[in-house]
DNA sequence: TTAACATAGTGTATTTTTCACACTGAAATT
DNA sequence: AATTTCAGTGTGAAAAATACACTATGTTAA
């Protein structure tokens, strides 16, 4: 049998994908490693689950070592369990997505021991990365292609106040793919869950756009119907 | 910190809702405990995982040693992870559903010690379940809802060949709704997924009905464009 | 043999949703 | 005043969803 690894009397990890939106772009929170197997590869963050505390409660953890951040949308979606996934044991590791608003200074902590350096990194630009994380995040990138086109995800990316063309940007992105203008305004807000709030986006250069908010009183009461995209 | 469980240095385990669909019912596979905790309640069939099995293994393994099947539509949905899920100590469980023909004498194989007996169980008539059998139940049936509408799952409950009735009544059943016989012949057969097998159902006192089956091919060809209920 | 029964199988009209498509308007910059 | 940049808006055509009821076929039992 495989050695089991130390510190922890557990053998499954949390690992997750942190997507932020940033001025367009798609980005997720990798860590440059500092310790083996894979010491300095880049990776997902991620950590051995403690015994008393539950897997969101884990997850929630490491969101909040790297970022400083609390109640954020987060969700399990998977759990990899392959034999050999880790070099060194058994390690069945759940996964999480999460969805945050970048933009301002959210970079992420100085980190102690386990990484040398955390990053926002384009997920059209992902390095080669450590373990089967590289499988982890194609899965979580799927979900939320998946997810977005029922679920009032996108809010999650953007700060609570938006224009219509930056939620826009976010569905082009995730599901890449371009969308009609006209027809993208007139379908979402016929769901009836924005609210404008008369008030102008500041500081562009040019027209400024209407300024709208995710109105989740409204969402709740949709019941049945859903958001479709 | 509490007391690991014997037998298996591990502390994982899979949990399994094992649908099947029987004239015009959708039960699951419950089976009685033979032993503590929850001895004489019913449950999910389940087990501690194996240090050198895969997840998706393990799950085939409980399936199999119930029912003797093999090569059974199985997936992975969500993973339990409470502190407090397990009364003898930290155990997170990994969940998966299987989709299965029932009919003929698919009935599960006498059981040695864990478990007392195991039954086929109306989804509409379960009994209270061990640990928090309910909730992953409650997830697995919410789980094929969902999929139902987009996924050809549906098959998976029927013998290879079928009537469109049949069909449309693992439909009526799953989703927990009536459709009208047109629209939903007209759609289903719209996909063009459906192979007519001109030939007719026999051994029933009424006039017989047509029968067909998937054809893996004609979906496989579809690639993009979705099935939608 | 025929009448009763049970389910198979079929079409149309209406409404709703989707999709394709291009210009004018407002604000800021030069 | 001219230029630039993005905001904001409507319509017509095609496709999809929905509502709805009768005839056809085979079996069974009198």
């Amino acid at each position: 049998m495989k050695e089991v690894l130390p510190h922890f009397n557990s053998t499954f990890s949390i690992d997750c994908v942190l997507f932020g939106f940033d001025e367009g772009e798609l980005k997720i929170l990798l860590i440059e490693r500092n310790e083996e197997p894979f010491k300095d590869w880049w990776a997902l963050p991620g950590n051995l689950v403690a015994m008393d505390e539950s897997l969101d409660q884990s997850a929630a953890r490491i969101l909040h070592e790297l970022t400083s951040l609390s109640n954020v949308y987060m969700e399990q979606y998977y759990t990899f369990g392959d034999v050999n996934r880790h070099p060194q044991g058994r390690v069945v590791s759940i996964a999480y997505y999460a969805l945050l608003r970048l933009g301002g200074d959210k970079s992420p902590k100085p980190l102690s021991t386990y990484a040398k350096q955390a990053h926002w990194i384009n997920v059209k630009e992902l390095p080669k990365l450590a373990f089967d994380h590289q499988q982890i995040f194609d899965k979580g990138l799927e979900k939320i292609k998946r997810r977005i086109k029922h679920q009032p995800i996108a809010f999650e990316l953007l700060p609570e106040k938006f224009t219509l063309t930056q939620l826009q940007n976010v569905y082009e992105i995730i599901l890449n793919k371009k969308l009609d203008k006209r027809n993208f305004r007139k379908k979402m807000l016929s769901f009836g869950v924005l609210k404008d709030l008369e008030e102008k986006q500041k500081g562009v250069s040019f027209r400024a756009a209407t300024l709208y908010k995710f109105d989740k009183r409204r969402y709740a009461k949709l019941f049945g119907k859903e958001i479709s995209f």
